[in-house]
DNA sequence: GGGCTAATTGATAATGAATGTCAAAACCGT
DNA sequence: ACGGTTTTGACATTCATTATCAATTAGCCC
């Protein structure tokens, strides 16, 4: 463990929602911490490797990363607006998931699960700038 | 409708699995048609947001393109090894995602599910080469 | 602490998919 | 065929991510 990986760590747990490495890394300079972007993006690729923090591929092709409560396996509902997350499960998907590739003779399933929308607060704003 | 676009068109009907925009631009040059490599991008993404093609992200972030069968929404269960595609619908995650969105203030939900496994075939030539 | 070796760091260069540029070519209604 | 509009495509550019590699640091034994 390096001066490094803990200050991502600390950075991680200090941020809510998916930030890119290179989001992060700014943070983390604003803040006071000396650390290369190489670095940072060596640091988060191991934290997911390990399944320590989760990874969100966003529209435009970009990774970020983002420290989740809980460490079984799980989805996400992320605000379009805001980057607001939520951590979802779903037992009846996990399985669906299983079956239906079983069915076609696969095996070894993953799945890819992402839910976006637009969260109550964004919604609001939305609506009180359309009606002023 | 031009002429590059057409052969796109008929270049995707050809292709069976998902395939990036730099390999239809290869296959399309290798049987003799003339076309710019921008030109493909720009007739994919067009494609694309007239839901003519399905879009995928691949695990390096690359989009890959393929032409699917049915014109409903449905998702994908794609094989890790060969690449053979499976054209999947779920009644129960579409209403799932719908509802776990809502039941947290979010509207205007969409979501992302794809599929990934080793399809019977690759296992079996797995197998065999693991027996030998 | 002091020294030693292997792992890590980070400034920089390199990679590569995707997009912007813009003159030349193709399209289309007349 | 004609002229205005759209499209094309070779090329340059962008930009996230990865590779490089000398300098620094961590971990460990004495
Ligand atoms: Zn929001
Ligand atoms: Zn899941
Ligand atoms: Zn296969
Ligand atoms: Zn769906």
């Amino acid at each position: 463990m390096t001066r490094q990986r803990a200050a991502v760590s600390e950075a991680l747990d200090r941020l809510d929602d998916f930030r890119s490495a290179q989001q992060i890394h700014d943070v983390m300079r604003q803040g006071g911490d000396t650390i290369g972007l190489a670095t940072v993006y060596r640091t988060l690729q191991a934290l997911a490797d390990h399944g320590d923090v989760d990874v969100l591929r966003t529209e435009d092709g970009e990774s970020h990363y983002r420290r989740c409560e809980r460490d079984e396996h799980h989805h996400h509902l992320v605000c379009r607006g805001c980057g607001r997350t939520i951590e979802i499960d779903g037992p009846t998907v996990e399985s669906w998931a299983n079956t239906v590739g079983a069915a076609h003779g696969f095996t070894g399933i993953e799945h890819t699960i992402e839910l976006f929308g637009t969260c109550a607060d964004c919604a609001a704003a939305a609506a009180a700038r359309a009606g002023d």
